[in-house]
RNA sequence: GAUUUGUUAGCUCAGCCGGUAGAGCAUUUGCCUUUUAAGCAAAGGGUCCCGGGUUCGAAUCCCGGACAAAUCACCA
């Protein structure tokens, strides 16, 4: 594969050879011990100046202001920026003045990682600075860095297309402010979820993510081939069934974050893989469990941000408990003004005509009520706000209503209009458990390809009994969202999934040559558009002639003009 | 999947009714010992996404394609 450089790209290439003529690795093996961070030191230099006498820090050049002798540069380290002040002549106290001419001012570039050490002072402009007395080159950067620069919280030249930021996450991290803070902000919430189910005893386990059947939700799942077994296999849609299987073990509470894969559509809420936490607790059922949950994110949002408050969009979200519920059909009724509670499915369907919501033949009850509620009242539930009392048929896995057969015992936690968590008192009647798979069977008979397959191992464990329990499942992706105030998942996934990038094939003028093309005119066919032997030999030769010759006209190539005969040589080299 | 918009220098973007491709930052070369979107002077840097068409002439108009974003539909 040939390398096709920018003009700044050969510039730090070339930098790069000069160091090594100099003596330094610009890669060097040993380690740079650091004594402090730019956070550090900003915070502590007022309170105790003779604490930052000497000391050593790393980080990468961001941007530098070179006045002659004297320079300033701004490093950047994980823990934020600090501005350096290297002076000629307390770098190099000796004659030679390599290290700062050269290797510092001409060698050097942004986005190099370099270490130094020193101590820190105050600018005239009163900046807190670290004035170098020795650097060392401990990584030399290649690709020239986009150069963001903020002036009172005004960005110019700001890094912003999603596309090349979510491909090359590294260079957004680098260069944009807050980015860290949003995966830092993520693993906050993640660590306070677990210290919660933690101090509550419950057991975080883990569970297969390659499932012989894709269980636990509905949902199309991505599948592969184990080889040695000869037999399919699904990536996990949900780990509920796995989960249920351990509280039947006989374990009083056990949870797992676990990433799960649904092979459908991706947009700004949807990626093909995403993380759920799911929780199973003995004994309980879902009014405990919205208890639980109200109490875990009311201190979730506390220890994340600081407050109970959240701000999205100009909107402020609620998060102190409790939070309001709504019996999903009077939802609708108050949304739609349709009372739907006894309607058959031909009835259910009329209702949906009269909304203008669009239906199928594969569409159960369930799935007409489910729709309803999507189109009709989802978006209108902005504060946290727990639905409950689902249809039975919208939720195989729950247990029937305590007051009413035709519900069950299930809510939903919509936020911002979204659902982001979902809950049971989970079915353990494994005779109404396998009922309710074969009402799911005639669903799939019928064309719905999300509906559950049955999990005959998952039933068989109903058989030996499991205690009464609830369970919840909660989309963290969204819930990061909700806390990090994003609106797109892609920007609380370090790496969101992206159609794969085409990058082009070019050559060598090298290859050109062993191809049989003239050594003088190789590197121009590659500028001119030819990026392989394939494109030159399909050209007709004429054609070849006049391109070249204009593009030899235009750059005001100083060889003579292209002849029919050279070219029919390159092409036909016998 | 549908609709709309977009794709021009390393980055952010201009480029009108078709007439030799532009700016700022970055880069290169000078000058400058407390600057900070450092400054001053000069220079280099382009497959105008790809392929066709119209035209004397296309970055610009038309058609097709690729990729992206936003909105909508489906799913968490």
């Amino acid at each position: 594969m040939g390398l096709h450089l920018s003009e700044q790209e050969i510039v730090r290439r070339n930098s790069l050879a000069e160091l090594y003529q100099l003596g330094i690795n610009p890669y060097p093996q040993a380690a740079f011990e650091v004594t402090t961070n730019s956070k550090a030191i900003l915070e502590g230099f007022e309170q105790k100046p003779e604490d930052f006498q000497q000391l050593r820090i790393a980080g990468r050049i961001m941007s530098r202001r070179i006045m002659g002798a004297a320079s300033f540069v701004e490093l950047q380290d994980a823990a934020g920026r600090i501005q350096l002040y290297v002076k000629r002549d307390d770098l190099c106290p000796e004659d030679d003045k390599t290290l700062y001419n050269t290797v510092f001012k001409h060698l050097l570039d942004i986005g190099d990682i370099i270490g130094v050490s020193g101590f820190v002072f105050k600018t005239k402009m009163g900046e807190i600075t670290i004035h170098v007395q020795s650097l060392t080159v401990l990584s030399k950067s290649l690709r020239p860095l986009p150069i963001v620069k903020e002036k009172d919280g005004q960005y110019y030249d700001a890094f912003t297309d999603p596309e090349q930021r979510y491909r090359m996450r590294y260079v957004d991290l680098i260069v944009n402010e807050g980015v860290k803070e949003t995966f830092i902000r993520r693993t906050k919430v993640i660590n306070s979820m677990r210290n919660f189910f933690n101090e509550h005893g419950y057991l975080e386990v883990e569970t297969p993510i390659l499932q012989p059947i894709p269980g636990g939700a509905a949902a199309r799942p991505f599948i592969t081939h184990h080889n040695a077994l000869n037999i399919p296999l699904y990536l996990r849609i949900a780990n509920e069934l796995y989960l249920k299987r351990l509280i039947v073990g006989g374990f009083d509470g056990v949870y797992e974050f676990a990433k799960d894969f649904r092979n459908e559509g991706m947009d700004r809420t949807h990626n093909p893989e995403f993380t759920v936490m799911e929780i199973y607790v003995a004994y309980k059922d879902y009014l405990w469990m919205m208890d639980f949950t109200e109490t875990m994110l009311e201190r979730v949002a506390l220890e994340v941000t600081g407050h109970t408050t959240v701000m999205i969009n100009d909107t402020e979200l609620h998060f102190q408990r409790p939070f309001k519920r709504v019996k999903i059909l009077d939802a609708i009724k108050e949304h739609t003004g349709f009372d739907i509670s006894h309607m058959s499915e031909a009835e259910l369907l009329d209702t949906c005509r009269k909304l203008g919501i669009e239906t199928d033949p594969s569409m159960g009850r369930g799935k007409l009520i489910d729709t309803i509620f999507g189109e009709k009242c989802e978006h209108h539930f902005i504060q946290p706000t727990f639905i409950i009392d689902y249809p039975v048929e919208m939720s195989p896995l729950c247990k029937r209503h305590r007051e009413d057969p035709t519900l069950t015992e299930r809510f939903e936690l919509f936020v911002n209009g979204k659902e982001i968590a979902n809950a049971y008192t989970e079915l353990n009647d494994p005779i109404d458990q396998r009922a309710r798979f074969e009402e799911q069977l005639k669903l799939s008979e019928r064309g719905d390809d999300e509906a559950m397959l049955i999990d005959h191992d998952f039933l068989r464990a109903l058989e030996f009994g499991m205690p009464p329990t609830s369970g919840l499942g909660i989309g963290i992706d969204r819930l990061v969202m909700l806390l990090t105030g994003q609106t797109s998942i892609q920007e609380v996934l370090l790496f969101p999934q992206m159609r794969p990038e085409k990058l082009r094939k070019t050559i060598t003028p090298q290859e050109f040559i062993e191809a049989g093309v003239s050594s003088e005119w190789a590197a121009h066919l590659l500028q001119a558009g030819y990026t392989t032997v394939e494109a030159l030999k399909n050209e007709p030769p004429t054609i070849i002639q006049q391109k070249m010759n204009a593009y030899r006209k235009k750059n005001k190539i100083d060889i003579p003009a292209l002849q029919i005969e050279t070219i029919e040589k390159w092409i036909h080299p016998d």
